[in-house]
DNA sequence: GCGTACATGTTACCTGCGGTAACCGAAGTC
DNA sequence: GACTTCGGTTACCGCAGGTAACATGTACGC
C-alpha cells in the first residue's frame, strides 16, 4: 500500500503497455488493419488475456493505438498551419504533409481509418440502435475539428464564421482524404501535382473554369 | 439441357436473387452494417448456404447489393448534374441529393461506406500482402470517377483538364462524403445551409476571405 | 411405369476471432 | 511459513463466415 511502490508499478504498467503498443504497431503495419488479437499478442510475446487486461477491448487497444499516430500527425499537420508563409502556401505544406504521412505508412493509415465499429460481444442484439455518425474514423473528426478551429481563429468570414469552419474544416479534411486515398491507390501522379491541383480547387478555381466549347456547360 | 428450359431456371434463380436482395436490403435497413448471413437468411426465410449458393461469399453479396443502391444514386447525381440550370445551382443540387440519399437511409449508407475489407477466410496468411488503395468503398470509387468524367466533359480548365479532373472528382466527393457523415452525426445545421456551406467553400470563398484582424491570416 | 439428373433446400459441422474464467508461480511482506 | 498480489498461462464460450453432405421435389428419357 505505500505509494512509492504504487507509483513503481504504475510506472512497470506504463512501460508495458508502451511495448504493448510497439508491438501492436508492428503487427499493424505488417498485416494491416485486420491484425488480430492473437496475432498482436504473439508478437508482444505474450497471450491474449494480457492485453485485454491492458486495454480493456479490441476498441481500446485500437483507441490508443489511434491516439499515438493521430496525435503525432496532427501535430505535423499543426506545425504546417502555422508555419509563416501565406495561406495558399500553407494550405499546400499541409495537404503535402498529410499525404507524405499516408505514403509513407499506408497501413497505420488504413487502420486508422476503418476501426472495428461496432461489435456488440454476445447476448444483447437489441438495443445497440444504429448509432449513425459517430461511426467514422475518429482520426478524420479530429483533423476535421482540429481544421475548423485553425480556420475559425483566423479567417473573416463575416456572420455565422463558426458553423462555416466546422463545415469547411471537415469537408477539406474529407477531401484530402478521399484524393489522398485514391491517389494512393493508383497513383496517377506525383504527390506535388495532387497538391497543387487539391489547392486549384480550393482556390476557386472550378467556379473560375470556363465551359468547354459546345456543351451546355457545368 | 434444352434451351428454353435453361433459361426458365435461369429466370427463376434470377427472380430468387432479387427477392435475396431485397430481404438483406429489409435486414441492412434494420441492423446496419454489421447484418450477419444468418439474419439476412432467416429474413429471407431461408438458410446460409443457398445465400453462399447465390452470391459465393459475404462480398459477393455486398457486391451485389451496392450496385443496386449505388446504381439508384448516380443516376440520381447524373440528373441533378445534367439538370439545366448553371453551374453553381447544380452543383447545389447535386450535393443536396446526396445529402437526401443519406439523411433518408443512414443504415443503407453506412454498409456501403464500410465494405467487409480483407478476409482471408482460412489458412493463408501470407500471400494476402497488403493492397492498399483499392480498399474504400466502391460506392465514393465510382461516385469520384463518375464526377471527374462530368466535369472532364464539360469544363475547360486547359492543358491537363484530365487529371484534374480526377483529382477534383475525387476529391468533391471526399469532401460532400466526409461533411456529410459529420452532419448527419451532430446535426449543426439544416440540409441548405450545409449546402450552401459547401457550394461556397468549392467557389473559393476561402481564398477570398479577409483574415482576421490581429493574426498572422490564414 | 422407373431410374436419372439437377436444382433447391436442409442439418451439422469446421475454423478463427473476440473475449473471459480459472488457475499458476514467483515474488514481497508480516 | 502462510498470505496477498502481480504477470502470466491454459482452456474455454459464443458467434461469425463458410462448407460438406445429406434430403427432397420434379422434370426428363426410356
Amino acid at each position: 500500500m505505500d505509494t512509492t511502490q504504487r507509483t513503481d508499478q504504475q510506472r512497470s504498467a506504463d512501460r508495458r503497455r508502451r511495448e504493448l503498443l510497439e508491438a501492436a504497431d508492428r503487427v499493424v503495419l505488417r498485416d494491416g488493419p485486420q491484425a488480430s488479437m492473437n496475432a498482436i499478442a504473439a508478437e508482444a510475446g505474450i497471450t491474449k488475456p494480457i492485453l485485454y487486461r491492458h486495454f480493456g477491448d479490441k476498441g481500446g487497444l485500437y483507441a490508443a493505438l489511434a491516439q499515438r499516430h493521430t496525435d503525432a500527425l496532427l501535430s505535423s499537420l499543426r506545425a504546417a498551419l502555422d508555419a509563416p508563409a501565406d495561406r495558399r502556401e500553407r494550405v499546400e505544406s499541409t495537404l503535402d504533409t498529410y499525404l507524405a504521412a499516408i505514403e509513407a505508412r499506408p497501413q497505420v493509415y488504413r487502420f486508422l481509418m476503418h476501426p472495428a465499429e461496432g461489435n456488440a460481444p454476445s447476448g444483447d442484439q437489441a438495443e445497440q440502435g444504429f448509432d449513425v455518425g459517430k461511426h467514422s474514423a475518429p482520426l478524420l473528426r479530429r483533423m476535421g475539428e482540429e481544421l475548423a478551429q485553425v480556420i475559425e481563429e483566423r479567417l473573416d468570414v463575416g456572420p455565422g464564421t463558426q458553423q462555416l469552419a466546422r463545415v469547411w474544416g471537415h469537408g477539406i479534411v474529407g477531401m484530402m482524404h478521399a484524393a489522398g486515398d485514391w491517389w494512393l491507390g493508383e497513383r496517377p501522379c506525383s504527390r506535388a501535382e495532387l497538391v497543387t491541383s487539391l489547392a486549384d480547387l480550393l482556390w476557386g478555381r472550378l467556379s473560375a473554369a470556363d465551359d468547354k466549347a459546345g456543351g451546355p456547360g457545368f
